[in-house]
RNA sequence: GAGGCGCUAGCUCAAUGGUAGAGCAUUGGCCUUUUAAGCCAGUGGCUGUGGGUUCAAGUCCCACGCGCCUCACCA
């Protein structure tokens, strides 16, 4: 094979018959004056905008009016009659059907589109018109190809249904696979309307490190990425959260700071996590928890509406109603329950033990009932965490949003203390669809507390939890010039655009996916 | 990290342990209102990789690779 087919060695006869074909195509377009991969051809129309101008409008009144319309894109169906075709051809704002017949292109325009291939994107020129069939179609007076396909679409009918390679060649799959680039249309709508609530409510939108020094890299829980800065012969982690960095600045003085960041956590793979995703974290001054629960509530509805229309959205064949308020479920109060203890029982540890065992045993699920027993070694709020994962979180409703509230103490190192119960914090986690969606507190302002939580944290580390926060020095120091009351919250971008657009898999959310490399 | 399932033509899929097939795409021919266009005739395969069992392996066994699902960890 010629030194112009890509990759020879790795393809099949077919596939290098095709490609073949395709480069000898683009010779044959050259020499007809077409450069096959040009440039300089900008479209005067969209599709849509033919869509919008005629709309049901009968072929005698497009008559009177037809315009000269320009518009250009991808041709992903071609039915061709020997001296006319039809060719399905799609832009970024839908698509189009064009109708290229020998006498209206003149017969040079016909000898390009003989060279034509599904898959290649074209431009062309006419007036409006309906066909027989009452599509909407122009009908070219001037065709040609912008930019030869040497390699072709898969089956024009089935398209791509082998997942590793739509997530691999998502190129292909944003082209053939129907539904795709809604998916991500409609994330970009959720985050810009993200932006919209929170810019309207005085917030500030900012940017900070990505790239931490060791002690930098907490603000939750989780083994971070290590890298390293050869210019200054630094370790660096890749930040697991914003979370530090925005307190400072709250500190600074912007009462009001988010931020849409990616953020790296070094753990498994499966369909709710990715080693890199999205988060959004905010910070508002002179508000508590109480207050950010309100405003998830109107963020949640809100996006909700804009981009699936309506309050009640349908999740993998459930319906989940965002209309406000959420219910509240209490941590301690439901681990409590499930354990035969009252609230001041499991959080001063009294029983608590025997009570987990006594759970633990009532289990079916042994890995479940392990971790239970387990949790009787730990502190009465970790317990208390542990019990409502295994016996209450599968109990959550699946047809409402549900704040999970009354966290304990321990399982919340950057929280600030209850008033009414120092063993507790306002913190609150939004749940739906049986996924963690946010995580928000009340801020810890003490920095004698937050340096007492950080060395528990140490401790935590130095007794083998991998995911124990590193004491961040500085932050406390920033908290010694004084952090005003202050609320906060994160939610993971990835998980809400899952629920919105109805995705099963994070990896249906994002473009590009971490996977392993072939061979 | 553990278990289950999958991997065959560019794509979508077939094939009791016995000559690897079809549709789409592609190539050639016909066709100026089609909607997965149609008709005729062709081309196209190291069956994910490497071992083994067998007269004979896409098929059975072992190992490995990649993916998906479930679980563990986690948001």
């Amino acid at each position: 094979m010629d030194d112009k087919t890509p990759a020879s060695d790795d393809l099949g006869a077919t596939e290098r018959e095709i490609i073949t074909t395709r480069l000898e195509k683009a010779e044959a377009l050259r020499a007809l004056g077409v450069n096959p991969f040009g440039n300089g051809v900008t479209p005067r129309h969209l599709a849509a905008d033919l869509h919008a101008r005629y709309g049901d409008a009968p072929v005698e009144e497009i008559g009177r009016a037809p315009g000269a319309w320009s518009v250009a894109g991808r041709v992903l169906a071609l039915r061709s009659f020997g001296k006319a075709a039809f060719l399905k051809v799609r832009d970024r704002s839908g698509e189009l059907q064009v109708w290229v017949k020998k006498d209206k292109v003149g017969e040079k325009g016909f000898e390009i589109f003989k060279l034509l291939d599904v898959g290649d994107l074209v431009a062309a020129e006419g007036p409006a018109t309906r066909t027989r069939t009452g599509e909407l179609t122009l009908e070219a007076a001037h065709f040609t190809i912008l930019t030869k396909a040497t390699r072709p679409l898969p089956e024009k009918w089935h398209g791509l249904t082998d997942v590793e390679q739509r997530y691999r060649q998502r190129y292909v799959d944003l082209v053939v696979t129907p539904g795709v680039r809604e998916v991500f249309v409609k994330r970009a709508r959720m985050v810009s309307g993200i932006r919209r609530f929170l810019d309207a409510r005085g917030y500030l939108e900012v940017e900070t490190p990505t790239l931490h020094k060791a002690e930098e890299a907490g603000g939750a829980t989780a083994r971070p990425f290590e890298t390293h800065h050869n210019a200054l012969g630094l370790d660096l982690k890749l930040r697991i959260a914003t979370e530090l960095h925005l307190k400072r600045l709250i500190v600074g003085g912007f009462d009001r700071v988010y931020e849409i960041g990616r953020i790296w956590r070094n753990e498994g793979i499966d369909r709710r996590h990715n080693p890199e995703f999205t988060s959004i974290e905010f910070y508002q001054a002179y508000a508590t928890h109480d207050d950010l629960m309100q405003l998830t509530e109107e963020l949640c509805r809100g996006l909700a509406v804009e981009v699936t229309g309506g309050q009640v959205i349908t999740f993998q064949g459930q319906d989940i109603d965002f209309t406000p308020p959420f219910p509240r479920v209490s941590m301690l109060g439901e681990a409590a329950r499930a354990l035969g203890l009252t609230a001041d029982q499991a959080l001063s540890g009294r029983g608590l033990a025997e009570a987990l065992a006594r759970a633990a045993g009532g289990l079916s699920d042994k890995a479940e009932a392990w971790k239970l027993a387990q949790a009787g070694g730990k502190t009465p709020g970790e317990a208390v965490a542990v019990a409502f994962e295994v016996l209450c979180e599968p109990k959550l409703p699946v047809d409402r949003p549900v704040f999970v509230v009354d966290f304990p103490l321990e399982t919340s190192p950057l929280s600030r203390r209850r008033d009414a119960d120092p063993r507790l914090v306002d913190r609150f986690e939004l749940f739906a669809a049986g996924m963690e969606l946010a995580n928000a507190f009340s801020e810890l302002n003490d920095p004698a507390d937050q340096r007492a939580r950080f060395e528990a944290q140490v401790k935590a580390k130095v007794a083998g939890d991998e995911e124990a926060m590193p004491f961040d020095e500085d932050y406390v120091r920033a908290l010694e010039h004084g952090m005003p009351p202050t609320a906060g919250e994160g939610i993971g971008i990835d998980r809400l655009a899952m629920l919105l657009t109805d995705s099963p898999s994070i990896r249906d959310v994002i473009l590009f996916p971490l996977l392993k490399p072939r061979e």
